[in-house]
DNA sequence: ATAAATTGCTACCTTTTTGTAGTAATTAAT
DNA sequence: ATTAATTACTACAAAAAGGTAGCAATTTAT
């Protein structure tokens, strides 16, 4: 399963955002360049500001900025700040606490996955989706 | 979020069954010891033994039994028979398909780390947890 | 001023997931 | 035979996630 489905929206938009050359997105325009559904989607993006990635302005030519630089927002970020902060340290298996001192018969193992997708997460920036688009790297939908 | 509470139970459930020597194991027991709710349980492990995980014996005496060596059911099968073949393969941005050959700005870094994962997954077998845990390597709630 | 285009908010609806209750079927012990 | 211990099944309830509708507030263009 991995993310929840409104997660996967949250980086839909954001890395969509960080991949065209754009100032200001409104909403619909994303609505139609993701299909993500319209009201569900405002408050995602009303939620995405008040968590401080983007930055909403009303009326006739309104829409949405990033809040700032595209280089300080990592994948990481935006998960936590949908999931939960630590969704990603459960234990496999489904007990309460996935802490080293007392693991589960999947802990060696699971942790130490788990820390290498951490890490790819973390190191990754929308600054860096938006230059892998400049350079034509992607060819898929987003 | 990563897995499914359900997902979370039956992986549970199976180790549990795994690391303890012992060959049948009522609903009633397993309940008590890993706090999974009673009747939920009992349904999961009817499917569990659909899925030819475990088989069942009715009546007096009767509980659940590994249908297959430990050996050779491994953590990934698990996953697969519960959330569906390939939730796993998603594309971390949300889009319908995750190919290699129509990639997303996250792909070439996302299907790293994640192949990693399921390669850890499918090489762990029930039996490996067996072990470990016959090795007190384990302190921990399972 | 007025109209148009936008976000903010609230209330509701639908679907999926998780949990509960009760009854039927099966087996073993007595 | 009867009873006790077990799984199987069905139907329902509760909670969470996902989705919809409509109106209020704000800003810009005219
Ligand atoms: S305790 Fe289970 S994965 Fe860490
Ligand atoms: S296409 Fe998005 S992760 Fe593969």
């Amino acid at each position: 399963m991995i993310l929840s489905r409104t997660t996967e929206y949250a980086l839909s938009v954001l890395a969509f955002m960080a991949t065209r050359n754009q100032k200001m997105y409104a909403a619909e325009l994303l609505h139609q360049e993701l299909k993500i559904p319209r009201q569900y989607l405002r408050r995602l993006l009303t939620d995405l500001s008040k968590k401080g990635f983007i930055i909403s302005t009303r009326g006739r030519s309104g829409g949405f900025v990033f809040a700032r630089d595209m280089s300080t927002i990592n994948i990481a970020q935006i998960i936590d700040a949908l999931e939960g902060a630590d969704a990603m340290n459960t234990c496999l298996l489904g007990f309460t606490a996935c802490i080293a001192g007392h693991p589960c018969a999947m802990h060696d193992l699971w942790a130490e996955s788990r820390s290498k997708v951490i890490e790819t997460l973390t190191k990754t920036t929308l600054g860096d989706l938006s230059e892998k688009y400049r350079k034509d790297i992607v060819t898929g939908c987003l």
